[in-house]
DNA sequence: GTGAAAGCGCTAACAA
DNA sequence: TTGTTAGCGCTTTCAC
C-alpha cells in the first residue's frame, strides 16, 4: 500500500541482483540468462512493476506524445481530424496534446511555445485564420522538430503538408451550379491569407470564366469561418440590383443561415436562387430543402497526417511528404433544379 | 547553431561557478547574491537558457499536465466543454492531454492507463455511456491522482463532481410541454446507466404526475447518442393508436430529425406536434420552426471542473467539491402553441 | 552565499 | 551473462 510505487532498484534488491540486469531483462532486446530473467519478470509482474515514463523520456529525451495546434474544437471539421490523429496515435502507443489556436496567431504561437516546452516529438498544426507569418515556426526547425502542416497549410515552408484539392472542388462546385442554369453565382470567401480561401476563391473564378459568366467584384463577400455577418451579407445580396441566382457558401452554417434569410424573404430554394454549402455538417440534411455540400475528408487528413509526423518521428532521414486528399461534392436538393436549361 | 539546448551546466562554465548556485538564482526563491544573481540572469538570456521540462518532470514527479477523457469530440457538448478546461488549464501554465473513449469501456480503460503511465497530474472524466463499473478509476484513487467527472458523473465515488440540474431542467421542459397544452409527452431517453438519462427521465415523469398526466410506458423510447434509429422511433410514435402530440427529444440533431420526419407525414409543429430538443446546438435556430431546447452550460462546466482539479493538485488536501452549473431553458417556436388551454 | 554530492528512475558503455 | 559506472538536467540537503 505504499504509495511510492515499484522501480527497477525494488525488483534487483529483492533478487540480489543489478538493475541493469534488471532493466536489460525488461527491455527484451539484451541476452540475459533465461532463468534469471525468468524470475525477473515474475517479480516484476507480482510488484505490479510499471516503468517510469518521466525517467524515460529524460533519458531519451522523447516523450512519445504529439502536439496538435487547431484553430478550435467546437468547429466539426478540426473535431474530426482529431479524431483522425487520435486513432493513428494512440495505436503506435503515442499520446496527443491539443492545443487550441481560438484562430489567433499570439494564441499560436504561445501553444507551440508550450508545446516545445513540453518536448512533444512531433507537431499537427493547422493555422489559424489570422496568421499571415511563419517566423514563429522556426523553432521547430531549429530543434529539428518534425511537423505537419493540414488543411490550413503554408506552401511556402518546407515541410510535410496533407490537404485537400480546395481549387478543384470548388471549381467543381461552381461548375455544378452553372450546369443547374445559374446564371448569377455569388460566393461568400473566406480570410484571404488563408491559403485555401484564396484556392476556392479561385476555383470560383476560373470555372466561371471557363463558361464564360462574368466575374462580378458585387458578388464576391469577404468574410471569416465564424459568420457573424452573415445575416448582413445575405441581406446585401438579396438588395443587389442584379440579385444572384446562386450562392457558394463558406461552410454549411453559412449557407443554412442565408437560407433562412432567403425564405423569410420569400425567395424560393433553389429556383430562385442555389445554395450550396461547405463541410458537410450534420444539420445539412435536415433543412429544407437538404442543403448540397462539399465533404472534406477531415479525419483522413488526420489521419494520414499523424502517420506521416510519426514516419519523420521514427526515422529523422523519412522524406517530406506533400499528401492530398480528395474532397467530395454532395448534391442534394439545395441547388438541384428541375428546370436545367 | 549547436542543436543541444544550453543547460544549467552550460551556465555555470561560463561564469565559473557552480550549477546549484545558477540554479538557485533561476528559481527565485533562495538568497544569491545581487551581484552573481544578475550576472547568471544576463548569460541566461544570451543564451535564451529554457528549463528541461523532462528533467524538472523526473525530479519533481509530476508534468503539469492535466489529462481528459471525454467520449468523443465531435460531440459539440464535449468540444465546448474542452474549451473551457483548456482555456483554465492553459492560463494555470497547464498542458492538456486530451483522450477519447467513442463511448467505450475498454478503450476509456486504456485511456486511463495510459494518462496514468504519462504522469498527468489530475484527470477530467466525463463517462462513456456504456461504462457500467468504476474499478477501473481505483487506480487513480490509489495513487491519489486527483479527478474531477463532469456532466456524466459518478454518484457512487467519492470525488469532486461537476454536473447540471438535469432533473430539474427535464421537469421544466416537460412542464412547459404541459402548459403549451400537449396531453400525449413523448420522450427519447438516453442510456439508463447513465446517471443523467435518469435524471432527465425522472425529471420528465415527476412533471407528468404532478399534472396529474398518465405515464405510459409506450411514450418512452429509450435510445443512445448517435440516435442510429431515430427515423424508425419516430415512424413508431406516429403510428401509435395514441399518437403523442408532443416529444421530448434525447438531443437536437434527433429533434430535427424528428421534425424533418413529422412534416413529411403532414404533422405540423407545434400545433400537431410540438418538438423540445437537448443541447442548444446551432442547427436548432435555423430550422423551420426553430427549434425549443435545453442550453447546458459545457463551456462553463469545463471551466468549472479544471479549477476544482488545479486546486486539488496544488494542495492535496484541498476538499471534494460537488458543483452544480444550471441549464437553461430556450424557448423557440418548436414548441408555442398560440392556442394555450 | 556558495559548492559538493546525492538522487529522481532509467539506460548503456565498459569491464569483468 | 552480469555488475559497475556514468549520465540525462535539475533540485536540494549538507557542509563550509
Amino acid at each position: 500500500m505504499s504509495s511510492r510505487s515499484v522501480t527497477i532498484k525494488d525488483i534487483a534488491k529483492i533478487l540480489g541482483i543489478s538493475k541493469s540486469t534488471v532493466s536489460r531483462a525488461l527491455s527484451e532486446h539484451s541476452d540475459v540468462n533465461q532463468e534469471t530473467r525468468k524470475k525477473i519478470l515474475e517479480v516484476a509482474q507480482q510488484l505490479n512493476y510499471q516503468p517510469n515514463a518521466l525517467a524515460l523520456n529524460l533519458k531519451q529525451q522523447r516523450t512519445n506524445t504529439i502536439g496538435v495546434i487547431i484553430p478550435e474544437t467546437v468547429n466539426r471539421f478540426f473535431a474530426k481530424a482529431i479524431g483522425g490523429i487520435q486513432r493513428v496515435a494512440n495505436l503506435a502507443g503515442y499520446n496527443v496534446m491539443i492545443c487550441q489556436s481560438d484562430e489567433s496567431y499570439i494564441t499560436e504561437k504561445n501553444n507551440l511555445r508550450s508545446l516545445i516546452a513540453s518536448h512533444v516529438d512531433g507537431v499537427i498544426i493547422s493555422v489559424s485564420s489570422e496568421t499571415d507569418r511563419t517566423d514563429h515556426f522556426d523553432l521547430l526547425l531549429q530543434k529539428k522538430i518534425p511537423v505537419v502542416f493540414f488543411d490550413r497549410i503554408r506552401e511556402d515552408l518546407h515541410t510535410s503538408q496533407v490537404y485537400t484539392d480546395n481549387y478543384e472542388i470548388s471549381f467543381a462546385g461552381t461548375e455544378h451550379l452553372i450546369q443547374q442554369g445559374c446564371q448569377r453565382i455569388a460566393i461568400i470567401a473566406g480570410p484571404q491569407n488563408l491559403h485555401n480561401s484564396r484556392n476556392r476563391l479561385n476555383g470560383y473564378m476560373d470555372a466561371l470564366k471557363k463558361h464564360d459568366r462574368p466575374v462580378k467584384e458585387s458578388y464576391i463577400v469577404h468574410s471569416n469561418f465564424t459568420g457573424g455577418n452573415i445575416e448582413e451579407y445575405t441581406r446585401y445580396l438579396i438588395n443587389l440590383p442584379q440579385r444572384p441566382d446562386a450562392v457558394f457558401a463558406i461552410n454549411d452554417y453559412a449557407a443554412v443561415e442565408m437560407m433562412h434569410v432567403f425564405k423569410k424573404n420569400g425567395l424560393k430554394i433553389p429556383d430562385d436562387i442555389a445554395v450550396l454549402g461547405f463541410n458537410n455538417e450534420n444539420i445539412g440534411r435536415f433543412v429544407e430543402p437538404p442543403l448540397s455540400t462539399i465533404d472534406l475528408p477531415s479525419y483522413d487528413m488526420g489521419a494520414v497526417s499523424a502517420e506521416i509526423l510519426l514516419a519523420q518521428i521514427r526515422d529523422a532521414s523519412a522524406p517530406i511528404q506533400r499528401k492530398l486528399v480528395k474532397s467530395q461534392l454532395i448534391i442534394r436538393e439545395s441547388t438541384h433544379r428541375i428546370t436545367t436549361p
